[in-house]
DNA sequence: TCTTAACCCTAGTTAATCTAGGGAAGACAT
DNA sequence: ATGTCTTCCCTAGATTAACTAGGGTTAAGA
């Protein structure tokens, strides 16, 4: 079946949406999911680091360099405006075709 | 955002539970589809005559000629069982991430 | 000193979906 | 009869997200 673990397009969501609630730096970022989902969701670092780069890239998110709790050199990021603007939209987005789907699902016959 | 308009990974799943309600042919599929998501949803036939193909290769669904409602040349698809099964682990699969990423977003503060 | 864990990164692959076409044939109006 | 619209099927090539499978550094703890 799913070879990924995850619905494509819903990475992004789930990022912007743990960076909304406090900046952090991707190992952390990961873990957190994997935490929230309990155990449903696991991030590859394959796929959360190129991701974090994109969504640098269109101006999402920024990066600052820090120190970790565990005293490990880190790479924290925090939402930016349009970071927030795109969660919002995304959000709704997501809201929009889980419903949408679902409708599908109960009402096919 | 989101280019595409579906998530990716639910179009089998929407095709399988539509062809659990009766066997269709594909143009048939789409529009039941587009009007059962309320507009939601709409499957390109760029997609969706590749996702058939595919899901026939499988063994999840089985095509026939015949003549459409409209008096048209149209392939009538229908689950086979173990596409029947897939539609239950889909269908599954999709219920536990979906809930998974509820929790992230509800939950991340 | 050695191992483990925490952290970051990248090249190349896979695969789902889209774009952007093409085509045949029935229906229907003129 | 001709032309147009709609229904139905199909495909090649592009895009892009996420994965696999590596690689590396450094702190902590045995």
């Amino acid at each position: 079946m799913n070879k990924t673990e995850l619905l494509q397009g819903t990475l992004d969501l789930l990022v912007l949406r743990v960076l909304q609630a406090a900046p952090m730096h991707g190992f952390g970022i990961a873990q957190k999911i994997h935490l929230l989902s309990a155990d449903a969701l696991r991030i590859e670092e394959g796929s959360l680091y190129p991701a974090l780069y994109r969504m640098e890239r269109k101006g999402w998110i920024e990066a600052e360099w820090g120190v970790s709790e565990n005293n490990r050199r880190a790479k924290f990021y925090r939402l930016t405006r349009r970071g927030r603007q795109q969660l919002t939209a995304e959000t709704e987005t997501w809201q929009r075709l889980t419903a949408a789907v679902s409708e599908v699902l109960a009402k096919a016959d």
